[in-house]
DNA sequence: CTGCGACTTCAAGTAAGCTTGAGGTCAAGC
DNA sequence: GCTTGACCTCAAGCTTACTTGAAGTCGCAG
């Protein structure tokens, strides 16, 4: 298999693979006159790549899942240890999203005519409250 | 006051209180030998963009909310608009987070000894169901 | 007059996960 | 022998919200 051939079954585009081996994630398959060949284990581990982003995983952390340390031996081991770890960052992200959709709906009853009005308003409301502490970067998207 | 009495009162940095000037969030103050002089004006416009961003909002869009429109005079009409987009991307982000955690979920039952065996098992789960379609992409943290 | 701290500008760096572009190679088909 | 298409490498670009660094200016205390 080729790279355009593995790209197209596994749904990756060719630059997406080549850049998985580049950072490490995907071992450096066998070249027949300079082109990369794939055998299934190969799709395998994209498969499990996949899975993994999908699930929550950052790419830094899938290449911890695939290290063998010293101590956990097993790939479930990993995966636990991961999962336990992204499932906390998850619960907070979850409360973090419903403070977001408890403050537009406050906002959904703003009467403000105009931007300096507004800012007065918020300004006196956060005097009760605190201020906001941590913005939140990126959170939505998907591609 | 100078930028970093207003920094310092709105918890923001001198250099983030530059770029919001550069980039157009913020107009430009009065300068006196050559340093930005702000008024109690810029301190709710501040505090404005700040909690917009706390509810979701990228600057961008915080910048839309402040610039008035052909038909929208009034913030208010501005922020509902903006606000309800927003609410549609978070409850779609919610369920993707939700998704996410039932992933999790199954993962933390796995028994895969080595990542060739996991990715097998990955890629018969996946052909009942179809493979999943969307990354997601950077969806947690705050700092 | 010298030093200090706060300010100024402008350019470049950061994270994440790729994509895109330039410029080149290779085998097969006509 | 020439074109076509798929592949190759390497570097740079994209996005967002800033931060960091270099190099210079300013007013005030000692």
């Amino acid at each position: 298999m080729q790279i355009g051939e593995i790209a197209a079954r596994s749904g990756l585009r060719p630059s997406a693979i080549r850049f998985y081996e580049q950072i490490g994630l995907l071992p450096a398959p066998a070249r027949a006159s300079g082109r990369r060949q794939y055998d299934s284990g190969a799709l395998s581990r994209l498969a499990l790549i996949q899975f993994a982003q999908f699930s929550g995983f950052r790419l830094a952390e899938v290449k911890e899942l695939f290290s063998p340390g010293v101590e956990e031996r097993a790939v479930s081991a990993r995966w636990k240890r991961l999962a336990s770890a992204k499932l906390g960052e998850l619960n907070a992200f979850i409360a973090r999203a419903r403070a977001m959709k408890r403050e537009l709906e406050l906002v959904m009853r703003c009467q403000c005519m105009d931007v300096e009005q507004c800012g007065r308003a918020i300004q006196r409301a956060l005097e009760g409250r605190e201020r906001p502490r941590k913005r939140s970067r990126a959170l939505m998207m998907s591609r």
